[in-house]
DNA sequence: CGAGTTTACGAAATCGATTTCGAAACAGTT
DNA sequence: AACTGTTTCGAAATCGATTTCGTAAACTCG
């Protein structure tokens, strides 16, 4: 069994009091003393017992991270995401645990802030809005201090880290109109997410900027993320009347897929249709060709998330934190001017 | 502040060890008193404190998960290897906390160890055999159950799980064999691996069961994953007097490299040159051609480890638990039939 | 009915640290 | 010498659970 505070005061024949206030730098410790503990610290290797300490402190430095998603269809995200996230927490003297197997379920999550195994709580990749608002409202609650991602919900309390989706849809839409594209294609999601309204924001915005008419014949709903649904949408877009000659979906993912199926259909890309994705996965860089996207700085996310997590943990400030990052618009050989302009 | 053991008690009239013990299902309770119990805590919302627990049963239920390498160049590879991580620690009750701030740091390993916050330790891509060997047995020193990954360190006491290179090399070797090559390159990493052994060991395995003498200059060793290092290596190969007609390369980042630079220099792949890599990233899937290489059951791996370290943790067995997964051969589009066979 | 056994419970110790508070030792002031 | 103030230390309480052990009450059974 390890060596405890105990074994050192006997050691030194010192009160554990007194052991205990040399490591912790307080002053009504002679400096002798405290080099004569020091020392034997290092002799014995003693290193106090996290449980203890946490009991006592009534706080444990770790920070929970809860992915409220399917792991694998956010394992891309995660993998940019979480270097920064657990490098910002380490240098704070914290520590990041993964809980992944509680989506949806609030029961597991209110546990989870009774047991106070964590000080603060990052959730990821929350469902809907509504549901966003509950969680948050739980945690509220039980005084858990918490930092949602990349989720915005706006006119709340909540702290979010998210990313400005209206100017990226709109920066992504320009790029195509500077193309000469009029007709442009977007293939959105299910409106649950504050995500589907600002991407949509964004389209919608630069086509009225540009005097375009906005045609609701081009802009399908996929009804979920299954591939099955994408592959369909596209056919519908290729089989109007007044095809769109560019188009975008709503992630990387879906505009992958569109352009294999392009390659099936011998479509050239972009010399008949131009395809944009969104996200900026790593896959949208090494495809044939390379898809036009809009990034995410998610590493920055995460970053900020922990960062903000730590300023809710430590200086409890009476307003939620809040930030929208820029995107970037990333173009590459997927997109290029209107054949037909 | 959250309901304590405490505050149950005093609610009910019955003293702490009472509730405690009918919470944990031991027998001298009576079921009358235990469902009143039961009933109280959802009532009050009662969940033990973590701390409290972890202190009185000297186990905390988590894992650590150290990352002994820096995080970004195993992103990917995180990815997949968390999620099934996670999913079985948690089917156990067990959670991950990550430690990605240690890299060849042996004090703070051993602080880890001694501050008892782990129950058990796995440790990710972990520098040489060498320094395998040592952080092993400060481990052990410090009684703290522990698997390596993906490292395999034979002829130890040492618990890990790896995949067979041995096997995968030698089967994307013969892969090339069979299309025809009888000059193939080779672009290993330095000795510090086993990895390296083994897949060189593979490699020339396949060519000695097909009767094809090993060729010293067809083995390129980097001297570290610089790209740079690896342009130059391709280069090396090209300007050979007898220039081989398909190349292995160690990694599929290096591979992907190549690719692009056979692109620049109007190299046909595999028409001109065949090009493999290994371990099967998912960016190997999208490049154009797709990348023939060797994908490891990385999500497989992360779950056996877990369950490895896990029956370490509670069955304490007195032999190590090595786990030495098979591979496979992926044949995709960027290896051919020899052009000068 | 009484001796022995079982059942159900609680008092107290324990895990290993931190923190509060009181007091001893010492220095400085008048 | 008496008083005040500063250092330095340690005894004991505390955090919130679990576990050991002792015991009263209830039960068994010849």
């Amino acid at each position: 069994m390890p060596v405890t505070i105990k074994d050192l005061s006997n050691e030194l024949g010192i009160s554990r009091s007194t052991v205990s206030k040399a490591l912790n730098g307080r002053s009504d410790v002679s400096s002798a003393t405290r080099e004569r503990v020091l020392r034997a610290v290092d002799e014995l290797g003693y290193q106090p017992s996290a449980a203890a300490r946490n009991l006592r402190r009534q706080r444990t430095e770790k920070l929970g991270l809860v992915v409220n998603y399917p792991f694998q269809r956010v394992a891309d995200f995660l993998a940019e995401l979480i270097p920064g996230m657990a490098a910002v927490a380490e240098d704070a003297e914290y520590n990041l645990i993964l809980y992944t197997s509680m989506a949806g379920n609030e029961r597991r999550i209110k546990s989870l802030c009774r047991s106070r195994e964590v000080d603060g709580i990052i959730v990821a990749w929350p469902p809907g809005s509504k549901e966003t608002v509950a969680l948050s409202q739980l945690m509220t609650d039980e005084q858990m201090p918490h930092v949602f991602l990349p989720r915005r919900v706006s006119n709340t309390g909540i702290s979010f880290v998210a990313a400005d989706h209206v100017q990226g849809a709109r920066a992504l839409t320009q790029h195509l109109i500077s193309l000469g594209h009029r007709r442009i294609g977007f293939e959105r999601l299910p409106e649950v997410y504050e995500t589907d309204g600002d991407r949509h924001a964004g389209y919608a915005g630069a086509l009225r900027d540009a005097d375009i008419a906005y045609d609701p014949s081009l802009v399908i709903s996929a009804k979920s993320t299954d591939p099955h649904y994408h592959t369909r949408s596209f056919k519908t877009f290729l089989s109007h009347p007044a095809p769109p000659t560019a188009i975008l979906f709503f992630t990387d993912p879906m505009a992958i897929n569109a352009l294999s199926l392009a390659k099936e259909l011998k479509i050239r890309i972009p010399q008949d249709l131009s395809i944009a994705g969104y996200d900026g996965i790593l896959a949208s860089g090494v495809t044939e060709p390379a898809l036009t996207t809009v990034g995410q700085a998610v590493s920055d996310m995460g970053r900020l998330a922990v960062e903000s997590l730590l300023q809710l943990i430590e200086e409890q400030p009476r307003t939620p934190i809040q930030h929208t990052l820029p995107v970037e618009l990333i173009v590459r050989g997927s997109t290029g001017p209107n054949p037909k302009g």
